[in-house]
DNA sequence: GTTAAGCTATAT
DNA sequence: TATAGCTTAACC
C-alpha cells in the first residue's frame, strides 16, 4: 500500500462482522468507487463462501489484509444504521458475553428491507386532550429533584429507586422524562416482559401522544422498524419496550429507565445472553447520561451496589392516597385441622383460607388464589410399584392436564396419553399426586360452587387475545375468584381485589439455585402486592409448612431490609453474587458420556488456570435437569471476586479444542447466569 | 448461518 | 466397498 503521509487516500480494508457464529469480523476489499464512503454502522452485502449475505462495517483501515480478499457492496441505507455510541455498546455485549459481534448487531437492529430508502411510517395519531401530569407526593417530589440533579448538565450515575408497590414508581419516571422532553431530549423506558410495556405504554401515550411508541421482539416488523426510524429521527421522543429496546437508537438521550431491574426476564436465555438492565447501565455510561433503576423488591446485587455507594439509592415508603399495606398472615399447615395422618393436607385449601374466601364472595369482591404450577397434577405415579410416568426426554415427570386429559412434560412439550393401568407393573392403579392450577380450580369449584372462577395460566391464555378478553371480564366485574400462575402476580391492578391466597409458598424456596430465596420473596412480595390496590383494604393469606423460613417470615411483614440482610449473610460465606463474579459453561449432547468427558476435559483444562487466578471451579456436574429434550447435561461454574479473571477463564474454556471422545458435544457459556438448572 | 470436507456406522 | 448421516472447520 502507498502510504504518502500528508494527501492520505482513504482506506481500502474494511472489518465487517456477518451474523453468523464466527468470533471475528471478516476483512474486505473497499471497491474503488467507494472509497471514502463506508463508514463504521453501515451495512453493506458482502460475498461469503459461495453465497452472498449482509454485514456490519465495523472498522475502516489500511492494516496488512488477509491472504484471501474479496469486495464488499455499496451500503445500504448509506446512512449508518449504527451510530457511533450504539456500536460501541454492541462492542461491549459481544465482547463481555462471549458472542459474536455480527449477531449481537444483527439482534440490535429491527429488519429494515434492502434498497427500501427508510420511508417514515405515519404514526397512528387517534388521541384526544392529553392527560395533564399528577401532582406528586413529597416523596416523589424529591426522588425527581434528586435524579434530576443529574439531567442538566448530564452526568452518568446510577441511581435506583426501592418503593413499594403502589408507592407511584411510574409517576417519578414520567416527571423526570417531562424534564427530558421538555430540554428536547429523549428517553427509554425498559420493561422486563412484553405485557407490561404495552401496560405501561398505555399509560405513556395518554401523557404523550405521538410522542411515544412501543419497542420489543412481537411488534409486526413494520411497526418495529418505524418506531425505531421515528426515535432516532426524534420524532418519537420517549420509547417504552423490553430487553431488545436497549439499542433502539435515540436522538439525544437524556434518561434511561429500567423497571422492575430485579427481574430475571431481563435476561436473555439464548445467544447472544446479555442482560438487559446490565447492557442499558453500559449504555448511559457511554451515552454519559444518568440511568434510574426501579423495583420493589430490588435484585440483591442491586441493593449490595446502594449499600456500597456504587448506586445512588432512593425510597418511596408510602403507599399511594395513603393505603394501607395489606395485612399478611402466615398460615402454617402443618397446624392445620384438615390433615391427613401423613402430614399431606386433604384438600389445598386451609380453614383460614376457606373462611375468607367464603367472606369476600358474601361481600362482592374479588380474590386472587396463587399456584405457581400449570396444569391438574404434578406427578402421576402407581400406588403398586412407586412408577412414576416420566417424560423419556427429559430427566423430569410428566404432569396430568385435565382439559385435555393427558400428560405434558413441561420443559419439552411432549404430550403422552393417559394411561389407565401403571405401564410397568400393568395391575398398579395409578396416584394422580401433586397440585397444579387446574386441580385446584376443581378443588374450589367444589367448595363454592355458585362462584364464577377463572383461571390464569399459559394454558388458558395461548390463544391470542385471550389474555387480554380474560383481563376485560376481570375489569367488568365477571369474576369472583381468579386463580394463577405467577401470570397474575405482575404488574396488573386491579382494585376490586382485596385477598390474595398464596396456597404453596414453600415451593418457591426449593429450588437447587443461589437465588431460589431471593426470587421467592420477590414472587411473594408481587402477589401480595396485588391485594387492597382499590377503596376497601387488602388481606393475604401465605400457607406455608415452614412458617418460620425467613422468607416467608420477612414477606410476611412486608420487610425487604429483613430478607436482604439475611440473605446476604447467607451469600457471604459461600462466596455468591454479590459478593463475586460468575460464569456458568454448560455442556450438552447425545451422548452422556461425550458430555462428560468434555465437561471433564474443560475442567481439568481450568483448573491450575483457575487457582492460579483466584476463580473458583465449581464441577464438573450433571446439573439439575440432567436430560433436557433427548441431550445430557453437564455443567461447570466459574465462581471469583474478580470479573475480569472470571471472564478470562470463561473465554480460554470456549477457545478450547474439544478433544478426541466428545463428538457431538456443544458448550454455552453464560456470563452472570441466572437460571443454571 | 452455510457449505464442503471428513469421519463413522451401516448397507451392499 | 459404497453410501447416508452427521460432525467439524472454514468462510475474509
Amino acid at each position: 500500500m502507498s502510504g504518502s503521509p500528508g494527501a492520505a487516500s482513504p482506506p481500502a480494508l474494511a472489518d465487517v462482522a456477518i451474523p453468523v457464529a464466527a468470533p471475528d469480523p471478516f476483512t474486505y476489499r473497499i471497491p474503488e468507487e467507494l472509497r471514502g464512503r463506508i463508514v463504521p454502522g453501515q451495512r453493506v452485502p458482502v460475498p461469503l463462501g459461495r453465497r452472498r449475505t449482509h454485514g456490519y462495517v465495523v472498522r475502516v483501515h489500511d492494516d496488512p489484509p488477509p491472504e484471501r480478499l474479496r469486495a464488499l457492496g455499496a451500503p445500504d441505507p448509506e446512512t449508518p444504521l449504527l451510530t457511533p455510541p450504539l456500536l460501541e455498546l454492541c462492542r461491549w455485549v459481544a465482547d463481555y458475553y462471549l458472542a459474536p459481534l455480527g449477531e449481537v448487531l444483527e439482534g440490535a437492529l429491527p429488519r429494515i428491507p434492502f434498497e427500501g430508502r427508510g420511508r417514515d411510517v405515519e404514526a397512528p395519531v387517534q388521541q384526544g386532550p392529553l392527560d395533564p401530569a399528577p401532582s406528586l407526593t413529597p416523596e416523589q417530589e424529591a426522588v425527581v429533584a434528586a435524579v434530576g440533579a443529574d439531567l442538566d448538565p448530564p452526568r452518568f450515575v446510577v441511581h435506583h429507586l426501592q418503593g413499594v408497590p403502589g408507592s407511584g414508581k411510574t409517576e417519578v419516571y414520567l416527571a423526570l422524562a417531562d424534564r427530558v422532553i421538555g430540554a428536547g431530549g429523549s428517553v427509554l423506558i425498559l420493561e422486563p416482559e412484553i405485557g407490561l410495556a404495552t401496560h405501561i405504554l398505555e399509560r405513556v401515550r395518554r401523557r404523550y401522544g405521538a410522542l411515544a411508541g412501543l419497542y420489543h421482539s412481537q411488534t409486526g416488523v413494520r411497526e418495529r422498524r418505524a418506531t425505531w426510524e421515528r426515535a432516532r429521527a426524534g420524532a418519537i421522543r420517549i420509547v417504552v419496550g423490553a430487553r431488545s429496546a436497549v439499542f433502539v437508537p435515540l436522538e439525544r438521550p437524556g434518561l434511561l429507565v429500567v423497571d422492575e431491574e430485579q427481574e430475571p426476564a431481563y435476561k436473555q436465555e439464548d445467544a447472544p445472553r446479555y442482560h438487559g438492565r446490565d447492557v442499558a447501565v453500559v449504555r448511559a455510561r457511554i451515552e454519559g447520561i444518568p440511568i434510574l433503576l426501579g423495583s420493589a423488591t430490588p435484585s440483591l446485587e442491586a441493593w449490595w451496589n446502594v449499600r456500597s455507594g456504587k448506586f445512588r439509592g432512593h425510597r418511596l415508603a408510602e403507599r399511594y392516597a395513603g393505603r394501607p399495606p395489606a395485612r399478611i398472615e402466615v398460615v402454617d399447615l402443618r397446624a392445620d385441622p384438615g390433615l391427613r395422618p401423613s402430614g399431606a393436607p386433604v384438600s389445598l385449601f386451609s380453614a383460614a383460607l376457606v373462611t375468607r374466601i367464603r367472606r369476600r364472595l358474601e361481600a362482592g369482591e374479588l380474590s386472587i388464589l396463587f399456584l405457581n404450577r400449570r396444569g391438574h397434577s404434578t406427578v402421576v405415579q402407581c400406588s403398586a410399584c412407586g412408577e412414576m410416568i416420566r417424560c423419556g426426554r427429559c430427566d423430569v415427570v410428566m404432569t396430568f392436564h385435565r382439559a385435555t386429559d393427558d400428560l405434558r412434560c413441561h420443559h419439552c412439550g411432549r404430550i403422552r396419553t393417559k394411561p389407565e393401568r401403571c405401564p410397568a407393573c400393568e395391575p398398579g392403579r395409578l396416584f394422580y399426586g401433586g397440585a397444579g392450577t387446574q386441580k385446584l380450580e376443581e378443588q374450589l369449584a367444589a367448595l363454592f360452587p355458585r362462584a364464577r372462577i377463572l383461571r390464569l395460566d399459559t394454558d388458558s391464555t395461548r390463544r391470542r387475545g385471550s389474555h387480554a378478553a380474560h383481563l376485560a371480564a376481570i375489569d367488568r366485574g365477571e369474576v369472583d375468584l381468579l386463580i394463577g400462575t405467577q401470570m397474575v402476580a405482575k404488574g396488573f391492578d386491579f382494585p376490586r381485589v382485596t385477598l390474595v391466597g398464596v396456597l404453596q409458598a414453600d415451593r418457591e424456596m426449593g429450588l437447587p439455585e443461589f437465588r431460589a430465596a431471593e426470587r421467592a420473596f420477590q414472587v411473594l412480595t408481587q402477589v401480595a402486592g396485588r391485594a387492597g390496590r382499590g377503596e376497601s383494604p387488602g388481606e393475604v393469606i401465605v400457607q406455608t409448612m415452614t412458617p418460620d423460613h425467613y422468607v416467608i417470615q420477612a414477606a410476611a411483614r412486608g420487610d425487604f431490609e429483613r430478607f436482604a440482610a439475611a440473605e446476604i449473610e447467607t451469600r457471604r460465606p459461600l462466596a455468591y453474587p454479590p459478593f463475586t463474579r460468575m460464569a456458568h459453561l454448560l455442556f450438552d449432547g447425545r451422548v452422556e458420556g461425550n458430555v462428560r468427558n468434555r465437561a471433564e476435559a474443560t475442567a481439568a483444562a481450568l483448573a491450575p488456570r483457575a487457582s492460579r487466578s483466584g476463580v473458583e471451579l465449581l464441577g464438573p456436574a450433571p446439573m439439575f435437569l440432567t436430560r433436557l429434550k433427548g441431550s445430557y447435561r453437564w455443567h461447570l461454574t466459574l465462581k471469583g471476586a474478580r470479573s475480569d479473571r472470571v471472564h478470562r477463564l470463561a473465554r480460554f474454556a470456549r477457545e478450547l479444542r474439544p478433544p478426541p471422545g466428545t463428538r457431538g458435544v456443544r458448550l454455552q457459556v453464560d456470563i452472570d447466569p441466572i437460571r443454571t438448572l
